[in-house]
DNA sequence: TTACAATACATTGATTTACAATATATTATA
DNA sequence: TATAATATATTGTAAATCAATGTATTGTAA
């Protein structure tokens, strides 16, 4: 139940974030966004795609140019603007920092209720 | 704008994780928790987490004692249940794999559309 | 003894966002 | 001409965080 909602949430917490450095390597459209995420085990949905696309396009961080398809209606690729670059180095700053501190609450040493209640003022 | 609003979706995805982790290393009541959240930079507020302590409690992973304080009223000490130890440890491992799926992300090398298209079928 | 401040648990309403389902349009193929 | 595949896009629903506020308990000071 309750656990894969927890997962669930940790995947969400992500998708911008890894959305945007896709886009950073280079020119992606939808559906190749949908397939890296899906290689690294962070499925995305269309439905969640195309929002988040906009909303960080009308953000100032994306831009799309049209092209043509040989097997089907064109698509939009996608590439990040300055902006985009230079909010993307901050993240990487910020996911860095967010690990690190997350990886040394995970390793913490075990207290009990009543050695450690000296914390109350 | 949008980049605040990023990295706060990065650090609400591991929110839960990061509460059972603090619980599973000792009790704790609710401020206990604030508290080491914000040393992690994980800031996180009272009415996001007696909703969240409920809702983990209501699964079966937490539980919870009263105690007496010297200043104050009674406190809520939580700790982990069996289920809750087993339902950390998935987490855990979840989130090894998700921070290496993340880092080797941010890592690839830069294409662009016209010598990345082969991926179309 | 009364009032106030600090501490602690808890709820409510608003906003955001992912998801499932579905809609619309284009191209190739049967 | 109809169907399948591809692609962009929207709508309605559910979940969750947050800001604000409410309720209760304890200690301190007037």
């Amino acid at each position: 139940m309750d656990i894969q909602n927890t997962q669930s949430q940790m995947r969400k917490g992500v998708l911008e974030f890894c959305i945007l450095s896709i886009i950073q390597q280079g020119e992606v459209y939808p559906s190749d966004i949908v397939e890296k995420m899906k290689l690294a085990n962070l499925h995305i949905l269309e439905g969640t795609l195309y929002p988040l696309l906009t909303r960080l396009k009308n953000a100032g961080l994306l831009n799309y140019r049209w092209v043509e398809s040989i097997s089907g209606p064109p698509r939009k690729y996608f590439v990040m603007t300055e902006e985009g670059k230079a909010a993307f180095a901050v993240l990487l700053q910020t996911w860095k920092e967010m690990t690190t501190a997350v990886d040394q609450l995970t390793q913490e040493k075990t207290n009990t209720a009543e050695n450690s209640n000296q914390a109350v003022s």
